[in-house]
DNA sequence: GCGTGATGTTGAA
DNA sequence: TCAACCTCACGCC
């Protein structure tokens, strides 16, 4: 499930049921469970995403940082990493749950994240200077990644993916905000105009917000929804109404032709050929 | 029961 | 460019 609106999701509600009490913390499959046990008891001080990365600040007795110092649980959900809450009392762990959270009222439980793990203050600052610019943090702006892409050969397609260009991009809002602005995905990044990626950005902004909101990607316009077009909704475990994400070989809801595939840097590349014409 | 694939990243070759 | 890693649901025998 995880590009950058789930993140910022989670980390509102992690926030929402976590925050500013104390928790029990612990790592039923074990692979966390030494850093659970210092945690375990302290309090959910603050949360925050950046891209795909989230961030659980936890305070011990003696201010911020249960060991003193500056406190996290970093996680990355990476390709199968899942988040699920729920409501007390908690049932015993299923599956292989890498990290649970419990207090009076909710659980949420943490299963195949690719990183979980405590770091310090100093280790986090050093994630968010890897990281480029992110649509959903309210400070962030285009201008950085639009240094890096006006001067690449590399095409968009790959660069939207790179997380030092731009921060929580996957390959669903990639392929579709690519479709929504008739960008061929092969296109190098420098021959787009200032003013196409300044468009791209603002996008991928109001998308990704409707994401958090939603929990899941939309990506089509009014105009072009099931409804509004008398077709049905579409059935996918991913859940949104999209244009070309998944949909190879299906005919384009524009223009009719048919939705291509490619490979491109081991990721699946979705789009249309008439709509986005090289 | 086995093989496959998936909204991701890293590090070696 | 490729393999490795993380997990689970689904299709097919």
């Amino acid at each position: 499930m995880p590009e950058g609106h789930t993140i910022h999701r989670l980390a509102a509600d992690y926030r929402e049921r976590f925050g500013g009490r104390s928790v029990r913390v612990t790592s039923p499959q074990g692979r966390f469970a030494d850093s659970a046990a210092l945690l375990d008891g302290t309090v959910l001080e603050r949360t925050e995403a950046h891209g795909k990365h989230l961030f659980l600040g936890f305070c011990g007795r003696d201010g911020f940082g249960a060991r003193g110092g500056g406190e996290w649980i970093h996680i990355h959900l990476g390709l199968f990493g899942t988040v699920d809450f729920g409501e007390a009392p908690a049932p015993p762990p299923a599956g292989t749950v890498r990290l649970r959270l419990v207090n009076p009222g909710s659980y949420v439980d943490l299963r195949g994240p690719t990183a979980c793990a405590l770091i310090t203050d100093g280790e986090k600052v050093a994630i968010h200077a890897r990281l480029g610019p992110d649509p959903l943090r309210p400070d962030d702006g285009p201008d950085r990644a639009w240094a890096r892409i006006s001067r690449s050969r590399t095409t968009i397609a790959a660069l939207l993916m790179d997380q030092k260009v731009v921060a929580g991009v996957g390959n669903v809002y990639r392929a579709e905000v690519l479709f929504r602005h008739g960008i061929d995905p092969y296109r190098p990044g420098k021959d787009l105009t200032e003013r196409e990626w300044r468009a791209l950005w603002a996008d991928l902004t109001a998308l990704m917000r409707e994401g958090v909101r939603n929990n899941r990607i939309d990506t089509v316009r009014p105009e072009h929804t099931p409804e509004a077009m008398g077709r049905a909704p579409r059935a996918d475990d991913h859940g949104g109404e999209v244009y070309v994400y998944r949909r190879a070989r299906l005919p384009c809801h524009i223009c009719g032709g048919e939705i291509r595939t490619a490979a491109l840097a081991a990721r699946n590349l979705f789009w249309c050929a008439g709509c986005q014409p090289a």
